[in-house]
DNA sequence: GCGAAGATTGGCT
DNA sequence: GCCAATCTTCGCC
């Protein structure tokens, strides 16, 4: 159940939108103390600072985004709109500024762990919040998770915080980013095809396609 | 040193 | 569907 295979570091060396189609099924997996948290990716986008104006290195290199230029198989965390934990595997060499942003995860194992994470006792209402509800977005992933800036920086995979090799999956829809005002026409986002978990951001630009062996049934 | 914007979310109209 | 919350970062004065 718990036997999980950390991918290894020369997998994030492939072109960023490789690895941002590739990590599609792979598994997130955080131990925290003698909990292991583990949630399969369903969505995620590419950033590529060189030609894209959305990625926080677009105008080179700050305090900030500093992981970002330290080599494929960093993670890069950042704080959005004051609150939010943004979670992102950096790609390409070191010296060139490319990540993946990880914006959906299905939980897999530690799922009463996510739950409080996410809606702790008192704020939780009257239902049992639903498990699409755990992780169906980049902010919601990482507090599920319990990853804040303390990971930024770190080198996958490490002890208590990498991402496990699984199965390919079947069908890729690919559309326009979500929640950007620069770039919005490329189509750099991709979720597995007919997934629950996936957000529920809404693309920036109008690009919406699918690819692969679930296309013709969901299309 | 200051101000505006931001790879979001959840609650209310 | 609209909008406030919340605060760090960055660009410019």
């Amino acid at each position: 159940m718990s036997i999980y295979q950390p991918l290894s570091p020369p997998y994030y060396t492939q072109p960023t939108l490789t690895v941002a189609q590739a990590l599609l099924g792979k598994i997130v997996v955080r131990r925290l103390g003698n909990t292991t948290l583990a949630g399969k990716i369903v969505e995620t986008e590419g950033y590529i600072a060189s030609i894209d104006a959305a990625c926080h290195a677009y105008t080179g290199q700050t305090p900030r985004n500093r992981s970002m230029f330290a080599g494929a198989g960093t993670v890069y965390v950042y704080v959005s709109y004051g609150m939010h934990m943004m979670l992102n595997i950096v790609t390409e060499p070191a010296g060139i500024a490319a990540a993946v942003l990880i914006r959906a995860l299905e939980p897999v194992e530690g799922i009463e762990t996510m739950r409080r994470h996410r809606f702790p006792p008192l704020t939780l209402g009257k239902n049992t919040p639903s498990l699409t509800a755990i992780a169906n977005g980049p902010g919601n992933l990482t507090k599920a998770f319990g990853i804040d800036r303390r990971s930024d920086g770190v080198s996958l995979p490490s002890p208590d915080f990498f991402i496990a090799d699984a199965e390919p999956v079947s069908g890729i829809t690919v559309t326009t980013r979500v929640g950007i005002t620069k770039g919005i026409e490329l189509p750099w986002r991709y979720l597995i095809t007919g997934n629950r978990f996936v957000s529920k951001g809404k693309p920036s630009g109008s690009m919406v396609l699918k690819v692969g062996a679930d296309a013709a049934a969901s299309g």
